[in-house]
DNA sequence: CCCGTTTGACTTGTCAGACAACTGACATTA
DNA sequence: TAATGTCAGTTGTCTGACAAGTCAAACGGG
């Protein structure tokens, strides 16, 4: 075959639709109506079924509003505008998008069995002995305490001597650095709870202080809990949000 | 044509196919690979085309993996196991899911000024003159009350009147049946904080318990706010998850 | 025997053109 | 006035075909 060094990227159609209608969005305002599906087919230099797969998924999630005869429109903008809690994130890396200065206090690690809980929280039997490496910490941001978090790891994934010097708090971070195990996502429990004397100490507040409670559970590509983290937040100091999609 | 009397409700192509897909992926494990398409296609009863759109949407929501000359595999199946926050569901609608009975007590409508901190949070300036509604009620899922509920919206999008005799604690659902406004997405914010003696005596537990606080503002298509809310919960009768998905 | 190459079956990706179903506004009629 | 019919414009669906990618088995020369 004719040789055909292919210039560093040639992207295949529908991924070229996919930024060439991101753009066109973007040029448009909330309400606006595209150009008509067979119009704006040509103008991409695409087929109308190929051009329509990538306006259903961006109507799926939630950019444009299509209407069965009467047209197809960009929706508000909102779902972009800052990113909540659906994408998993360190905490470190919060306070660097926020040009804050993050810091460990109080790391702890340990090596040992799992207790009943935990081995259930990763998935086991509670009565299954599964070898674990438990990191306890406190986050302080700008020298103040927020968040108390807890990460039980498998040790099959995560050893102590896998922690560098200049663990930055994130088992999350370790993992994507390593490379392995690949994570898919994290399914979080979000629950309220009063500060016990421990926690009040740690985080220097009012014993009774409503928490906010974050227990989450990582899993890998293969379907397998890699890392059951429990974790207390100090209100006030990060906001949470969560955008939501009216269901028809 | 046959005359085909069109039962209640005849679904279009398009949604038989993606419940007939959930089906089909929830018999199937994960790895497992999907027919070809065209034999799909057919056993579905549709085109090529309008599995296709589907089936592209299941892979972007993570469900399916499809790889160009492979085939088309069940992904891991976490995303979808349950309905997490990241829908809008209202209260009743969850509770009928799983079988509870709701209902509505405290129920108490208002109509006058917003107060700066409603105004703000309906998108307005805190000096702004908005007239509002203002839905105070508890709901009580099995006898027990759970969550005390305040809504406020601009007069403009509702009135007393549209509130019927059955009411059943949703704002939520009287937009939908009303059809207007056409909604989008809400924006939740997640809080924790004690309860105060006021929310103590409504919901029936000791001052000082830990709530857990969503404070929600509902967009309309056009980008307006049309639903201002501060909700507070008892820990422990409903199980809030997200699922958070990993960023590269 | 071994190893690189070719071939071919199978799958997803894309294309073109046509018709059906739906919506909204205007014209028509009772 | 109010209900009804009509029509243009748009999205939804269908058909059949070809292009492009992947994998493995068959093939051939060393």
């Amino acid at each position: 075959m004719a040789l055909d060094l292919q210039h560093p990227k040639i992207q295949p159609p529908h991924v070229q639709v996919e930024e060439a209608l991101a753009d066109l969005i973007k040029q448009l305002r909330p309400g606006d109506q595209l150009p008509p599906e067979p119009t704006l087919a040509r103008q991409l230099g695409v087929s109308r079924a190929t051009l329509r797969e990538v306006l259903r998924t961006f109507a799926e999630r939630g950019t444009l509003v299509r209407r069965h005869g009467v047209g197809t429109f960009v929706a508000s903008r909102i779902p972009v505008l800052e990113t909540g809690l659906e994408v998993l994130e360190s905490l470190g890396g919060m306070a660097d998008r926020l040009g804050l200065a993050s810091e460990v206090a109080f790391l702890e690690v340990e090596e040992r069995l799992a207790t009943p809980t935990e081995a259930e929280g990763l998935g086991f039997a509670r009565d299954a002995a599964v070898d674990v490496l438990i990191i306890n910490r406190v986050i302080s941001v700008e020298g103040e305490p927020v968040a108390d978090l807890r990460d039980i790891v498998p040790r099959t994934y995560l050893s102590q001597d896998d922690l560098s010097h200049d663990f930055r708090g994130s088992v999350l971070e370790v993992f994507l650095r390593q490379g392995a195990p690949l994570l898919s996502t994290s399914r979080t429990q979000i629950l309220a709870t009063e500060a016990t004397a421990k926690f009040a100490q740690r985080l220097d507040v009012p014993r009774g202080t409503a928490l906010l409670k974050l227990v989450s559970q990582l899993y890998s590509c293969d379907e397998r809990i890699v890392d059951y983290s429990v974790a207390y937040f100090v209100p006030g100091h990060f906001k949470f949000q969560v955008l939501r999609k009216v269901v028809g």
